[in-house]
DNA sequence: AACTATTTATAAGG
DNA sequence: GCCTTATAAATAGTT
């Protein structure tokens, strides 16, 4: 329909084509209500342009068409995203629930719908549980005790170095005063004094 | 275009409404499939009939266009079902995670993880959960008993019973031949006698 | 974007 | 559904 027959293939002309199509799709969106409209049917209509640019035509709420389109077209469309997820998302909601159920038993709390042979399973399991939390905890304080250990061995390296570094620093006399201990050890000046800069290590090591 | 003009708006006669759209359907399908091909397009028309019938065109595969189509429109059709359901598909799989880490501490399994003072409450959980479960067995110990007390009570009734009926009728002599046990008391022949029907109960009690 | 010659779609009817 | 045909509508090429 036009001032000459045109043969139905990709029109090469980037403009030309452009053209077409701003004519063509008006067309079929204008044909798209009118059958809407017509036959009081329920109609959408998705374009793509060769740019990739959407247009869309809808009789009434897209979504509520898609929706429809959805139910009636058998779900096969949908099983890549839609539907794998539904089924995904059900059973993760199974398992969670299965989960909690779990680990309320474990709590103690969801006691009493369990047989006796799950009880056994569960106080075995309890105690088990509760020992390897003991080993862990005895684990810990060790591990807790070496770092002090070797803390207090650090501290004392450094005070022994800055008490050598006092007698030398005292034999060339190049202070004022010295206070000597009960040791006859010499010591530097109170602002000097080495102690441990944390309190609370203070006694550990038995 | 026809043998005259019409109104655009709904076509009251059911089978003129029929079979006007049949041929709109049709001339809107070959649309679709012409400007598809002249424009190097992507198209996708979608459309229901009065009654419900489902008709639909693509130029490629319909669910590609509609997940083009869903990433094209911003998303905000989906967000009723399917980006609601993403939130909490990612929501559920979140808590699942924790859950299981949960799950797998107070196993035991996972306590490398934890610091003392967690230890220290996890300990003292297990522990009162296995007391917890300890006292649950003696309930349904309790319980078991009591049950079996009861049966036992019930079936030495109608043994009774069912003795008291035999020595009735061997009053009457309408039997043949009677048992006397150890007791001087008078047991049905062996085809009648009360015995527990359950083998494990036997010895219960204590 | 408007024009218009021509093609195409289709309403009415068989 | 399919065919025919008169006519309305769409649009290709042009300006």
């Amino acid at each position: 329909m036009g001032r000459g027959k045109i043969e139905i293939k990709r029109i090469e002309s980037t403009t030309n084509r452009q053209v077409t199509f701003s004519k063509r799709r008006s067309g079929l969106f204008k044909k798209a209500k009118e059958i809407s409209i017509l036959c009081a049917s329920d109609v959408a209509v998705i374009v793509f342009n060769s740019t990739g640019r959407l247009f869309d035509f809808a009789s009434s709420s897209m979504k509520r068409i898609l929706e429809r389109y959805r139910n009636a077209s058998g779900r096969g469309v949908w099983n890549n995203e839609y539907e794998q997820m539904l089924s995904q998302f059900r059973n993760l909601k199974k398992e969670n629930e299965e989960l909690q159920k779990e680990l309320s038993c474990v709590t103690g709390e969801n006691v009493e719908t369990l047989a006796p042979k799950q009880l056994d399973y569960l106080e075995e399991n309890l105690v088990l549980a509760a020992k390897k939390v003991r080993e862990r905890k005895t684990e810990v304080l060790k591990y807790e005790r070496r770092k002090t250990e070797s803390k207090v061995i650090g501290l004392q390296q450094k005070q022994s170095i800055l008490m050598e570094l006092l007698a030398h620093a005292e034999n060339h006399e190049e202070y004022g005063f010295t206070v000597s201990n009960s040791e006859g050890q010499t010591t530097p000046p109170p602002a000097f004094r080495v102690q441990p800069s944390q309190p609370n290590l203070q006694g550990s090591g038995h």
